[in-house]
DNA sequence: CGACTTTCAGAAAGATTTGCTGTCACTGAG
DNA sequence: CTCAGTGACAGCAAATCTTTCTGAAAGTCG
């Protein structure tokens, strides 16, 4: 027997992306009359998307004003030395910290770029503390403290079909 | 009638936002038994909590691998002047963008941080050209190509009760 | 104390999920 | 060309879930 061949996705599939993407509670029923399936073959469809690690979840979207993470800054930090074990250690590091919600590997000036959600900021200062400063290799780091979040969507942009004919599932 | 008292947030409100944000396509059964609750009161906490605002949406989340959305890049943008009238047509262009998934006005040595979400590198030049230089006030753009992303997590951290005490809805 | 409010559980009706079956269209081998 | 074999689909039905209704228990305020 041959594995699953990962076949490109097509209208119905993206149409059904954009869907859960939209609201992730959305009914199989109502999923599929929006798609213009019935509900067997619209089920089977996204069972493959989970399957297949198109879709990787669903998440309630929370309002951070409630939950005690209302301040919300970037901090960019650059390391002395490039070796490995200090980007694993500051890894490690920061995986462990729910407060940051983002960090990435970036190339140009700095290392990393962090995004974190914090009560406010005294909060601020311990995860500083806590994080950046106390590992070993931290060369500098710079913080942007935002003060409007003009635009916050979690959401991928879905192409349509014709913008979207020669790609491949890999 | 007065208006309905936004009361605060309850230890079984906070395991039900811990339990959304984890998996937004739990039923109600499976949810009430995890909160320790029966399907009526918990369906009823769900719907206030949508009411409220606390819970903003669902999402299914998607992988950007699949989505022609591979590269992830940081812009920083400061703009010549600060009128508002400036500021107004940049956001209007941002949120034009569905490539661009966030915007941060902040404060520090830039105006606004971008994140922005594209197929590949031509793409990343083309939407610096529609959106960052086409915009008048834009003094100065760095960009940060994301090589790795370390963390990415769109959950907030949900507190335990005893950390959240005081905490009120406002 | 007594009326009122809030929160809860249980029951029942309605809707959804999910597995089963059969049909249709397409494909490749003979 | 013809005929399995395959994949995708719709319809149906049983199990499960959602959602409304009802009433009980606990707390609040006069």
């Amino acid at each position: 027997m041959k594995a699953s061949k990962p076949r490109a996705l097509d209208r119905i599939d993206l149409k059904i992306l954009a869907c859960l993407q939209d609201n992730a509670r959305i009914s199989y029923v109502d999923l599929a009359n929006q798609v213009g399936l019935s509900t067997t073959p619209c089920l089977e469809r996204v069972k493959r998307l989970e399957r297949n690690g198109v879709i990787k979840g669903y998440k309630a979207l929370l309002n951070p004003k409630y939950l005690r993470a209302n301040l919300l800054v970037f901090v960019e930090i650059s390391l002395e030395t490039q070796s490995s074990a200090v980007f694993d250690e500051f890894r490690r590091a920061v995986s462990k910290q729910p407060q940051i919600q983002e960090c990435h590997l970036v190339s140009g000036q700095f290392d990393y770029i962090l995004k974190c959600r914090i009560p406010e900021m005294s909060a601020y200062r311990q995860l500083l503390e806590d994080v950046v400063l106390t590992l070993p290799g931290v060369k500098e780091s710079k913080s942007y403290v935002v003060m409007e979040e003009v635009k916050e969507d979690a959401s991928i942009y879905v192409p349509e079909l014709n913008e979207f004919d020669e790609h491949q599932l890999t």
